[in-house]
DNA sequence: AGCCACACGTGACAC
DNA sequence: TGTGTCACGTGTGGC
């Protein structure tokens, strides 16, 4: 029969579908006449050659299909037909599964942008302050070359009755007025009152805030370190 | 033939594959004792029967995965085969673009963050005071609870000499201060002067602001709307 | 009736 | 040597 030896190219039959009638030793022309002109009865197997022609049609089309299957699937390792969905399916689920992991990633961006357009403050800082590695990486590349805040003068006073008085003197940069407040925020200090002046690409500032009840000395070291994190490592800096 | 007759329940030896051996009429041990033991040549007809149920195991095990596919891919009209592959390469082709638009997405919140802390200034701040889909769907959720700023007043006007006088009264709540410096340094103002006052909750904020080269007209809608933004919906504003 | 989709058994081929 | 995979033709059931 040369029906079956016409399977000897599995698949290239699917890869130059234009070539599949002239490479197959049989087309419908001659299975018709196998099957219809010279069978005995003509009626009864002219049904069978045509459920034989559709049968091949459907499979075929099964074959082209599982290959276009084959074709946007990556890291085929077999070419078993069995292979080609099993691997299918699990490309599927990695696509699930990472679908979920940019989706959750996306929210996070989202929020984390919006809840605070900077960052997290009571969750950032204090690994800001403490991981050095996770400060470069949060303020890497196009963040450095003009955010860091250039401080020139800090100073940090006590008034008695919990109450603080910090006054610094800073270059003005993008965000550096973002960037202090979010400090004091961070730091859950109430904010008596603040003045902040700028003149000639200087920023002063004067607060006067009032500590919720830790000690002075603590809150002290707290605020300093905490706004000098913003500082970029050379500049001077007094008590 | 029973064996033709077993497959009248297609998928259902498939979707429930621990009941197929009870319902279906044959089960191997009758079929090798049709093939083997009925047959007139004992050791031919062995190798035969290992075909055919090598053969059977074969097609059952890719139905299996032809159906596990079709588990995993959601809105299958047809249950053909040829359907379920047709669906599945859709369904793959669908999670690519989807797989693109998030890491486009990621990709364009993570540069918009890196770039500027607050949002994409001249870049985001239309589109956020424009659309007002985009602001809820940036705004929703978690962002919303405790965020927002509870605007009471808001004044702004313009003093000449290029310059603004901004002032402005609010709950003072967590973020509101690093918020509203956002804002100010988003639309590039020079702060000449600004005083911040917090009594009992509430926020006063006085600055006095220069404007680069706008028109005092557009910067004056433009600082409104920016700080408007920041709030909640039913708190009143007068200019 | 015709049509469509299926599982089956079988021979051929490859490793 | 067999073991695995394939396409083929065929019979059958559902619409």
């Amino acid at each position: 029969m040369e029906n079956i030896e016409e399977d000897k190219h599995f698949w290239e039959n699917i890869l130059f579908p234009n070539q599949e009638l002239n490479s197959w030793p049989v087309d419908e022309a001659a299975l018709s006449g196998y099957y219809d002109s010279s069978s005995p009865d003509g009626g009864a197997s002219s049904a069978a050659s045509k459920n034989i022609v559709s049968e091949r049609n459907r499979r075929k089309k099964l074959n082209e299909r599982l290959f276009a299957l084959r074709a946007v699937v990556p890291n085929i390792s077999k070419m078993d037909k069995a292979s080609i969905i099993k691997d299918a399916i699990e490309y599927i689920q990695h696509l699930h599964e990472q679908e979920k992991r940019l989706q959750a990633e996306i929210l996070d961006l989202e929020s984390g942008k919006l809840k605070n357009p900077t960052y997290e403050l009571e969750h950032d800082l204090p690994i800001l302050l403490r991981s050095k590695k996770r400060r470069e990486q949060l303020f890497d590349s196009a963040t450095l070359k003009n955010s860091p805040i250039e401080l020139i003068e800090l100073r940090v006073a006590y008034m008695g009755e919990k109450t603080f008085v910090v006054s610094l003197t800073c270059s003005k940069r993008t965000d550096t007025m973002v960037k202090l407040c979010e400090v004091f925020e961070s730091l859950k200090l109430k904010i008596i009152t603040a003045n902040i002046t700028s003149f000639s690409g200087t920023l002063l500032k004067t607060l006067f805030i009032q500590a919720d009840e830790t000690e002075k000395d603590v809150l002290q070291i707290k605020i300093q370190t905490a706004i000098s994190a913003l500082n970029v490592p050379q500049s001077p800096m007094s008590i």
